[in-house]
DNA sequence: TCTGGGGTCCTAGGACCC
DNA sequence: TCTGGGGTCCTAGGACCC
């Protein structure tokens, strides 16, 4: 048997992928809502203060992502700033990805605004090329949703996603294996998925300039200088998939952070516990929303250099009731801090999220009658959360957080504080 | 762009144990 | 007390993605 199985698992013989991308996605949602605004400079991202999606035309402008909403403002007059309305985007997105559904059986869904799927084998039953498959996808997209999208076809994803890219917006770029390689060399290699800047500045300075280079180098070179991720990488550059199309819907969590930067940068004890003392409730308000409770949290704290210090907690029970966390994410938090230095960004990462259903809660001190009614009074507040909107209540280390201000800075104590909130 | 927030995965190296 | 070497487990941190 096993020679014909391990022909199929090498997977070796022609496929296509489809990557799709939304073109200024959050942007385009509103456009499709709204088409007065259709050709006009769009930005979204008022409530967080900066620029998070932009419209073509906002760009030409020379507005950028993460550009505070005042710059916009002051500068760029005539720029609609609207505030991010994530239902409707959510909305689209599932019934884009149902158009690419009605084609392909394998959809993996892998942001909100982009998508895989396995075209491989639909050209005869749907008596259409691979070209032309794509073609109908976008344009359905486009006529019955109203959004623009540009898709590459590839076969593998690191190809497709590329070939996405390489045109946009509305984009539609088809990259048999025969022509990868011609493909490649108009690739820089930083523009590879996966190959970020630190890489590709190591790359470069090794003469490796573009995809293709990155593509014919030998296997044991990439071994030697690379780690494991590259390889893959490398290999599907060569059209060989390593990646699969994963069209399980996600469920679940493999971690939970919260985080925060504020500014100016402070070392003040106070404020920056009441900052972990926020997180770790809001983090276990997610956990309990997930049905998840972690075994393992860790602490970060990020220097105004860009430093960052973490210590990780092994807790004997997972739990995700806050008041049980706090005294030990407290005491950790004093191995890592240290008084004048100065911090910009302290977070909490859950790991180890188990399974809710499975957990009992247990008061870490042996004091489970404690943990049962702290549960129970957590249910209730999530659930009076959920009705009236978020933070009613919280708790008293917390309250300091929620002043937006660190204390005890030689700061002249005007709103400025916390520029990023 | 002097750098937001929420994720994933990988690895070097220390601790500990024969 | 000092000396190997090898294995495993864990943690801190790095790199990348949207």
């Amino acid at each position: 048997m096993s020679q014909l199985f391990q022909l199929l698992s090498i997977r070796n013989f022609p496929r296509a992928i489809l990557h799709m991308d939304g073109d200024a996605f959050f942007v385009g949602v509103e456009v499709a809502k709204n088409s007065k605004l259709r050709g006009l400079p769009v930005i979204t991202g008022e409530e967080r203060g900066i620029v998070t999606a932009l419209s073509y035309e906002a760009k030409a402008l020379g507005v950028v992502r993460g550009m505070p909403t005042y710059k916009v403002k002051k500068e760029y007059p005539t720029v609609i700033i609207l505030p991010g309305d994530y239902a409707s985007y959510a909305q689209y997105s599932k019934n884009m990805f149902d158009v690419v559904r009605r084609y392909a059986d394998d959809v993996e869904e892998y942001s909100i605004d982009e998508c895989f799927a396995d075209l491989t084998g639909l050209v005869r039953p749907l008596r259409k090329s691979y070209k032309e498959i794509a073609e109908t996808i976008q344009r359905e997209i486009q006529e019955e949703l109203g959004l623009s999208v540009s898709v590459g076809v590839a076969p593998t994803k690191v190809l497709a996603k590329i070939a996405s890219s390489w045109k946009k917006p509305h984009g539609l770029t088809v990259v048999p294996g025969k022509r990868a390689h011609e493909f490649l060399i108009e690739i820089p290699i930083a523009k590879v998925w996966g190959i970020g800047p630190q890489t590709s500045h190591v790359l470069i300075k090794k003469g490796i300039r573009t995809a293709y280079d990155f593509a014919r180098k030998d296997v044991l070179w990439i071994r030697n200088f690379l780690s494991k991720p590259y390889e893959d990488i490398w290999n599907e550059l060569n059209c060989r998939q390593i990646y699969e199309i994963d069209s399980s819907k996600k469920t679940t969590y493999a971690s939970i952070q919260k985080t925060r930067s504020f500014s100016p940068a402070t070392d003040n004890q106070t404020f920056l516990l009441s900052q972990i003392s926020k997180h770790t409730e809001d983090a276990c308000s997610k956990a309990r929303h997930y049905k998840l409770a972690p075994q393992s949290v860790s602490i970060m704290l990020k220097t105004k250099n860009f430093r960052y210090i973490t210590s990780e907690i092994k807790l004997l029970q997972p739990t995700n009731i806050p008041e049980l966390l706090l005294p030990i994410v407290q005491k950790e938090f004093f191995k890592i801090y240290t008084k004048g230095t100065m911090y910009r960004t302290a977070g909490i990462t859950f790991r180890e999220l188990h399974d809710y259903g499975t957990v009992v809660q247990i008061d870490l001190f042996g004091d489970s009658f404690r943990a049962q009614r702290l549960e129970s009074i957590h249910a209730q507040i999530d659930e009076l959360e959920c009705k009236f909107g978020k933070r009613i209540v919280h708790l008293a280390s917390t309250h300091n957080a929620l002043q937006h201000k660190p204390k005890g800075t030689d700061t002249d104590d005007h709103d400025r504080d916390l520029l990023f909130l």
